[in-house]
DNA sequence: TATGAATGAGCGTTCATTCAT
DNA sequence: AATGAATGAACGCTCATTCAT
């Protein structure tokens, strides 16, 4: 994705990361990967907790200009609800697959000031979403309160990524499909 | 919940797992939440992957037990459909709270072989499930194939740990009762 | 050899301090080869050390026994030496081999205050094959000063227990008369 | 001897491994007695077995080379024999003298793994010995199997290191022709 | 005597971080 | 920027010994 050394640096740590936990994955590792000594690493990155961070910068950004580029070309509330569940999903199983089960694994190893820096990303994110359901709420499109329905499709579509194969049995279009129903058809 | 020193040491391990994540809490953090010295853990249990694993299967057995006596109550496929998900559902957000978090979030740190023990288990578990859902989509209470349905219920579900306080503006019977909507509506 | 608790410990202790040494013995294995627990031990032994010392004086004082009664037949400097040094290869490979190993290799182990009290019972020992190999000076039996030749035997005959096996090609009376060879044919 | 890092954790490492033993001796003694921290140690070495299996690698190296130049000026059988038992004596009283009793003392302490390798050098050390004792025996020299013979003398040698002396009432010339005659006159 | 839970000091080893070069 | 030797605190675990029962 991107060719600088920071950038390989992040690429290398998402995918230990994610392999093998935070704490599990030393400088050492993620130094051998690039191809450079850890000691090297310390003139990219502060500390270890920093590529972290970084990781999951990078990767709320990415997706958060994703999102709003889908919702431009959506022009209705069914269609941007769609935009928003493959968009996430696609975050989730695909291209960002690591780096997002990074955000939700290693959540824990960062420390809260770190914590709170993401999150502050995080929320733009998750006001996008908030948007799109409460407009989908008001022409009774979906039922369940906006919050609440936004946790329940964040925890379907993140523990996604534990199971989902797209060579598998059910293609990421059907998947989609069978959330979005599960979403809308309960508001009939 | 159990006095003998086995319990007390599970208790707090499942405690401390949970808020600081495996590799970051110390055998000397356990041993000092329970009043003893690091040494004296490794009488109970051989290594503190041991620990992790008991507390896994601890709380796997307790959870099975309690959703089979709530289905043996159940005498209809949308009645043990609700059993389940307020099994489920107070397994993640009540009393086993935290050993259920740990089970999902310190999957990773538990060797493979350990991982197959708790595996064997945890399938028991998933087979109560698979057959209230199969048992259902004969009767099309729902129409998403049981397997897949599973899943985006155990993603809604085990993800509610990390929004869901039954002090909130929802309560746990309007929780229960707003999956269950999701899942079934959808039949209609 | 002796059935008393005391005779099993020092048996199965000689047995694996040979096998794997004195410090990566524990308590805990000698008690299990015994069939007790760790903590019983102490009953018979004040430490761990008292154990070891007490296989070595123990192979010592019934070594030296023996060979009080074998130079008591042995009526000439001739047959004397032969007896001497058939008792000490029959203790280095023979029934005591065990503990022998052990008195030679885990000597270390022994606290200063401990190696005294063995060695005041060694010095009655090498006595008896000073006072046998002066008399055999006398007689020009041997031309070698006698503390050197006894340390040489010594060494020939406590290295025997790495390489000496009488179902090999050297039987046991072969290699004392080899030895006995060595040490008086020097002499002509 | 060798002034880089690893030479001095090894000279480091042969006396107090000989001194106290290898399970009695810590890294933390070791990395002190070099000046070091004992974490520092494992940049030069991958575990404490591998330190002491570099003791023994290069002691027998250093031996092997001081044997074969020794070997290469001796022009007779008779002045070979001189030749390997003056070479091993050097080496088990003299300058090496510390690695050798850790060749010899903690050989049980390495795992079979490493044994192997050591042994490996140990055996062409060995053939130099028997080739000339095999020389010596064609010519009548010794009487003795040249096997057999090859241990005898290695017990009286390497036992040497528990008392021999230099400034001892026999010097070390002397030492070399009694265990000479000893080995050769026998054939007499 | 025997038990077995507990102690507590110490072990070999790891690893993020530093810094002279 | 990059190196790589060094740090030093912390880790999981071991084990001889104690002692209430």
């Amino acid at each position: 994705m991107d060719d600088t050394p920071r950038g390989k640096v992040l690429s290398a740590a998402g995918h230990l990361f994610r392999e093998h936990g935070y704490e599990r994955t030393t400088v050492r590792d993620i130094a051998a990967a690039v191809g450079i000594q850890s000691g090297s690493l310390f003139h990219h990155f502060a500390s270890k907790e920093d590529i972290l961070k970084a990781v999951m910068i990078d990767v709320i950004r990415f997706n958060t200009a994703r999102m709003r580029n889908a919702l431009a070309e959506a022009h209705d509330p069914q269609a941007k609800l769609r935009a928003l569940i493959t968009c996430e999903l696609e975050s989730i199983v695909g291209d960002t697959r690591e780096a997002m089960a990074v955000l939700v694994h290693c959540w824990d190893s960062l420390s809260e000031d770190r914590q709170a820096e993401v999150l502050a990303l995080r929320k733009i994110y998750e006001e996008l979403w908030l948007d799109a359901l409460r407009e989908a709420a008001k022409l009774n499109l979906i039922t369940v309160d906006p919050f609440i329905l936004r946790r329940l499709i964040a925890g379907m579509i993140s523990w996604s990524n534990t199971w989902f194969d797209p060579r598998g049995s059910m293609s990421f279009a059907e998947l989609i499909d069978t959330i979005l129903q599960l979403v809308t058809r309960s508001a009939r």
